[in-house]
DNA sequence: GACGCTTGTGTCATTGGATGACAAGTTGCG
DNA sequence: CGCAACTTGTCATCCAATGACACAAGCGTC
């Protein structure tokens, strides 16, 4: 139940022959159109492009994704659930932003992790480079979180017993929580999109960097 | 050349006859489009349909709007360029995130009292109450700070002499501020919609909800 | 006021994303 | 095997967006 919507994940066993035909459809069209997006970029790749490269009709990519954008943000939305998943988990005791802290790097290790390798390192990586350098992909991602920001409001706001409807510091926490989490990816990208750890270094960096942003001056 | 990109103000005087009457063109474009949103909804409602009703062809609508989106974002971008101007503007002194608000308050009040009325209230408050029943406006509405977000960080970063592409806190700060806005807007919204002093306020208890909301943990 | 020049508009064609309908092919299973 | 369930391809359609081209309307000039 925990991992429910993991079926996507590496070491499962696919049921049928069925199941399985469907995994490696499923992948080859997401390997197919992140080859295509890096080479040609995302906006001059029509779904046809993608679709013809695994000979699949578009029809059938349609089938597999929701759209064009959707190969590359399903991931995302992955990390998004598995946060919100992570969190329920966290211990009363952690104060708002550390749980939200500590969820998000395990939700960020596990798709790093569990997901299949893209040249030899973890294809959410080549993910978030992609999306960074694509403005359009940015904005979807933003979209994303989202739509799942009102849910981990609500978490926080039970964690801390106060109303979400009343009180702005859930919806906001998040929020910036969030802010920071683009903020750093982006950082990440543009210093070389090293690894996972290099990853989750930044976005620590950041986070630790947020009080003191908006607070005071800063020194030269 | 402080107000270059004001021609859609109301108080101009539009040189010629072909002027105006592209004014009034647009002015016919945006408000059909905000009917029609409001009544059918954003989806439901086609290019062909708003430019049907102001009896023009879709392809003159693209003539004056980028797309479906951008007749209501323009102004949201003329909130953002304005930021940008009154941020520039600011004493050195202002510390960064209250020269921030500063700038947004202004940009806000300005907009909202020189762009056109819409059922007696500014048109600007119509268009965020649309934006945000609408997820997809949203997100086109972050993708719209996300764009603007740079040049507000490199104005910060210079006011306090850092480097923005070492020091994440000049992007830090405009993206947590952007996300205030957003919660703020939506919180406005959600609470009825009042009116433009309703909007800033709203704002302002955003903002500063914002240090107690990302320390410690929350009173009930 | 008639002449061009510039500019805005309509029509037409096309591309690309996305979806519904239906027929044909596969898989799963008794 | 043979039927039921499911997957896929083809076809048609809708809509956003853009380029090409012809036509009309504003604008300045003589």
């Amino acid at each position: 139940m925990s991992t429910a919507n993991a079926a996507k994940v590496v070491g499962e066993l696919p049921a049928g022959l069925r199941e399985r035909k469907k995994v490696k459809t499923r992948d080859a069209l997401s390997r197919a159109a992140l080859d295509l997006f890096r080479s040609r970029g995302y906006e001059a790749t029509t779904v046809d492009d993608i679709a013809a490269s695994i000979d699949v009709s578009k029809r059938t990519f349609f089938r597999y994704f929701d759209g064009k954008e959707d190969v590359l943000l399903r991931f995302q939305r992955e990390v998004a659930d598995l946060l919100l998943e992570e969190l329920r988990g966290r211990p009363e005791r952690e104060e708002p932003l550390v749980a939200l802290r500590r969820a998000g790097a395990r939700a960020i290790e596990q798709v790093a992790a569990q997901l299949p390798l893209y040249r030899g390192k973890p294809m959410y990586l080549a993910v978030i480079s992609l999306i960074e350098s694509t403005p359009a992909l940015v904005a979807a991602h933003l979209r994303i979180m989202l739509d799942r920001k009102d849910a981990i409001a609500g978490i926080l706001a039970e964690r801390e017993g106060v109303d979400p409807a009343l009180d702005p510091r859930p919806r906001l926490l998040v929020s910036v929580y969030g802010s920071a989490v683009v903020v750093a990816n982006r950082a990440w990208h543009e210093a070389g999109a090293a690894g996972t750890q290099a990853l989750l270094d930044c976005l620590d960096r950041h986070l630790d960097g947020l009080g003191s942003a908006i607070s005071g001056r800063w020194s030269a």
